[in-house]
DNA sequence: CTGACCTCCGCTCATTTGAGCAATTGACGC
DNA sequence: GCGTCAATTGCTCAAATGAGCGGAGGTCAG
């Protein structure tokens, strides 16, 4: 019964491994399957068994990237109206995985060769990371744009998202193991001292690209959309003194009034996040946001005029044109 | 030149998603470019035309996952010789990448539905987890079973490689925020009572799978390909005790000798990482190595008796069996 | 307006391909 | 040794497909 050193693999690998050389010659080098089957010694039946099995077992597979259609009549409005360079949207039966796969191409597309990308946080960013056209290209830098937090839920930490698209674009990543809030300014200070911090700061001012969400700070009580407060960082104090000031929404760290003021400068002072007067500066800011519930946090967004290219969706478009009349 | 709402999605769109369309009747559906052709009331030209063009604008990819060759009867050898459960060997050719694949298969089929995942650092690993078939199994628990460490190299860390791995699982994913080493036995005390540590920790009794690499120390002055040593969590005179005591290569953070005896219990008392015994216990330890600088390592690792799977490639397994006569 | 140029379309015909069937092979129990 | 069953192979013929051609429509400079 000692088996010793049978050669087994006459048969399933060499048939296992045949099922793929097949598969590639026959998708990616274009032979028909008599050339195939010509070329290595088997009948045109046998290639095209082996075909069959490579993709019912799943040797083979095929993936769609098609770009979710979008409304240009729409885009050019938002455009218009809002002073943007681009104006994404997304048609009429849009979820919210082609948002973001319109985003993540709209940002590939800014991605020529090689260039320095921020990223912020929220479940919208992931949703952009995770549609990023895969790539392999060391040029690229991917800065996370604010600290670290625990409470956020599952893969929508700044730090990991800055890993998954740094991995996904095979582009080099400058992280910030720190946490986005600190109790003081001091700490807030030492943290920005430390060299690796430093490092990942130091680029802030020469981005190309910013990737960011926007946050709605919603009525009281309901579950926000805004990842600055599910990242538990403000007391219940702070959250009523930042209502009290009109705050309806968030880029990043920074809440802002209906009309793009940024009401609460010190708690820039307890955070580390690119500030306001740093994004200002990066040539193109996009922002991915979509939700009625955003509308009136997208549209004070926009008053600031910090984003340059927003991405949504044709509910969410046509709600922040519908209110022309109203309001501001 | 008030363009206002032009609907120019007559064409661009309309016919990108077209080209999505069809694809997916014709590889996914299996319907003949006739019968596509009727069903969308165009001619079957323009479907071969738009499959063509889905083809070669890349909204159509074929991907291929054809396990890389195996050699059995090397395999069969290597699991008598060292009394292993399974003893995975990558056929005469195969590459780092292909020995990464057949683990990454085998930990796929190990892991059914469910279970719970334990990971450790080191590039061996990271190509491993790089290599593992995307899921979305919430089911699975990934743990991450050492610190981190920053001075790894991109993507080696454990914390990463949990996270990378959760996300391709789909997978829960229980990690360490803290560093592999600390100074004292007391601050380790006092980390391993942090909550959010010890609800990581505690997984560790109930694993189901580990996965680990195999540190080899290597000559003194040549680049060690064990991530324990570039972790830097050892000064210099650390390295040459445990030169002294034997120490040829390392499980984690945990050096052991020619025999498999573990040499040096006390590193354990400043690391956050698995025990030794706590690996013991785990019923599928699982092992990736090969290279012919690492085959001391390997057989000493082997023989300390914690690991049931080994998975490698050719030449280290025949190295591995060449010594059978000699040595110990 | 006109002609050059370009792209997209549908056609014909030769070639490739798939469905279903019959022959062969190999494993296994008796 | 031999029958049985399942799996695999190769075949025929009808259907599906690709290459290349000429025409329709659209654009642009002159």
């Amino acid at each position: 019964m000692t088996v010793g050193r049978i050669p087994d693999e006459i048969d399933g690998p060499a048939d296992a491994g045949l099922a793929g050389r097949v598969a590639r010659l026959f998708f990616d080098r274009q032979l028909t399957k008599i050339e195939i089957a010509a070329r290595l010694g088997i009948s045109r039946f046998r290639v095209a068994r082996l075909l069959d099995h490579a993709r019912s077992s799943g040797v083979v597979r095929i993936e769609y990237r098609d770009a979710p259609p979008q409304d240009h009549g729409l885009g050019r409005a938002v455009e218009q109206r809002f002073a943007l360079a681009h104006g994404v949207v997304a048609g009429a039966d849009a979820d919210d995985m082609a948002v973001a796969r319109l985003a993540a191409d709209y940002v590939d597309d800014q991605l020529g060769r090689g260039g320095s990308i921020g990223i912020a946080w929220g479940s919208t960013v992931g949703r952009v990371v995770r549609a990023m056209p895969a790539r392999d290209d060391p040029g690229i830098d991917i800065v996370q744009l604010a600290g670290s937090s625990t409470s956020l839920d599952r893969g929508t930490d700044a730090g990991d998202l800055a890993l998954f698209l740094g991995e996904r674009l095979g582009a080099g990543c400058h992280r910030i193991h720190a946490p986005a809030f600190v109790e003081s300014a001091e700490l807030r200070a030492a943290l920005l001292r430390q060299p690796e911090i430093a490092a990942t700061t130091a680029r802030f001012g020469s981005l190309d690209v910013a990737l960011l969400g926007i946050g709605a700070f919603g009525p009281p009580g309901t579950a926000p959309s805004s990842s600055l407060l599910r990242s538990g960082a403000l007391a219940g104090t702070d959250l009523a003194r930042l209502t009290q000031l009109g705050a309806i929404g968030d880029l990043l760290v920074h809440p802002f009034d209906a009309d793009g003021r940024f009401v609460s400068p010190e708690l820039g002072q307890r955070s580390i996040a690119i500030s306001i007067a740093e994004l200002r500066r990066v040539p193109s800011v996009i922002a991915v946001a979509n939700g009625l519930a955003k509308v009136e946090a997208i549209r004070g967004a926009l008053a600031a005029g910090v984003i340059n290219v927003l991405v949504t969706d044709a509910p969410t478009a046509e709600a922040m044109l519908a209110t022309r009349g109203s309001g501001r």
